[in-house]
DNA sequence: AGACACGATTTCGTATACGATGCACGACCA
DNA sequence: TGGTCGTGCATCGTATACGAAATCGTGTCT
């Protein structure tokens, strides 16, 4: 009945491959593994003080995850996005998002969408600000308050996934063109507004989803066409 | 410039880890390896004759894809779908497959049509029989013939994804509920109707979404009402 | 008879070792 | 001088080995 290792906190629980899966992933994620940083395995291994195989473990279950690539004889890099990527996983998150948020919306508490709405005054407030990372990471924090309680647990993971998935470049969306945020904030407005008037779960989804689409759209017409 | 292995075709070609991976993947897609079987790890290394650490990679690959389940310090075993999980995969596939057959309906040929006009005769030929598994399979072939041109390949790699994940169980959707065998062939025929007049693509994915929703609504009420 | 404790066995987790592969650099030749 | 071939190093791929955890069976005590 005694904890097994009392001084390490937590972290002793698991085991090295997932400690190592953790931690690698957290590092791109954050970002300190930009798109195409090499993982090497001593290099990993010797900076988690862990032999390579569990590392080899953590980098085929990010493989797996579609977080990095690997290539047979030569190793794991961190994914790249391309914009044909981007493209499609913004159109996969466009249609699993917007059905995860009409699943959420009957679950939502009116504290949900207190929150909900004082983070888009937030938004509405930092718009002009010059902190790109801060606004999308609130816009991202706004959308999962709104499908975070989706009762169906493969639908959420999706989303998260396809988030991950994405990398650094998911923060370019919502402040990479110049009058979008504004457009963005309305948006949503209009969004919580369906959702507390109880309206049809198809008119919710399609509120999501053409919200996630506009940004695309603009984002995309706004880097090809210029 | 000569090939590596004269004898072994192209499998040679292949990491032991890919090759355990690929086979593991197939007993359990064909169902050699029905749910909650136990992968051991000695005992798959012997049978592919490879040391254990290839095994435990493909584990790990397969358990990052859920397919199979892990617990630490006990080991993998099929992943078992309960009727929940089952329920949220075929509400995931409802979503992602509608949307992925609303981004082929546009690039279908008309050979496609035609093939999938055809497939859904046989099924109607086939409904009173006795080979509920063939059925199964030929109304999967249906709608993949209908979603496989879609130009977004996460989306299709979603949408086979989740069903993999469903495993043997996917096969009970078709011909669990007697009447509804007939109910979906007349529900495929509308769809090709709709697509063929160039519907808009809303309708068309409102169609698949329905049609999914429909089969599994039949399914549930027939097995948890009974 | 039933429950608990303890040991044997199975199986997992990780380290280490060594062969295989790819890549980069430099030498050699035309 | 340019290109090609060979050599060495970095890194990956897999096998083997050993310690650790869990499970199962057995014996004992109540």
């Amino acid at each position: 009945m005694s904890t097994p290792a009392p001084g390490v906190s937590s972290a002793a629980a698991l085991s090295k491959s997932q400690q190592a899966y953790e931690w690698i992933r957290a590092q791109i994620v954050a970002g300190s593994f930009g798109a195409g940083y090499r993982l090497v395995l001593t290099d990993l291994a010797d900076q988690l003080s862990m032999s390579v195989v569990p590392i080899r473990e953590a980098i085929r279950q990010l493989t797996a995850e579609g977080l990095v690539t690997f290539e047979r004889n030569v190793g794991a890099r961190v994914a790249r996005v391309d914009a044909e990527q981007y493209r499609w996983a913004m159109q996969v998150i466009s249609v699993v998002e917007s059905a995860a948020t009409a699943l959420a919306s009957r679950h939502l508490t009116p504290d949900d969408l207190r929150t909900a709405r004082e983070i888009n005054e937030r938004l509405r407030a930092g718009v002009g600000d010059a902190a790109p990372r801060a606004l999308s990471e609130l816009n991202q924090e706004f959308h999962r308050t709104l499908y975070g309680p989706c009762p169906n647990p493969r639908m959420l993971e999706l989303v998260q996934r396809e988030w991950e998935r994405l990398g650094a470049m998911r923060h370019s969306i919502f402040t990479a063109v110049p009058g979008r945020a504004a457009i963005s904030v309305a948006e949503h407005d209009r969004l919580l507004d369906l959702i507390e008037a109880e309206a049809p779960l198809e008119e919710v989804e399609e509120a999501v989803r053409s919200h996630r689409v506009n940004a695309l759209t603009a984002f995309l017409t706004s880097t090809r066409g210029a």
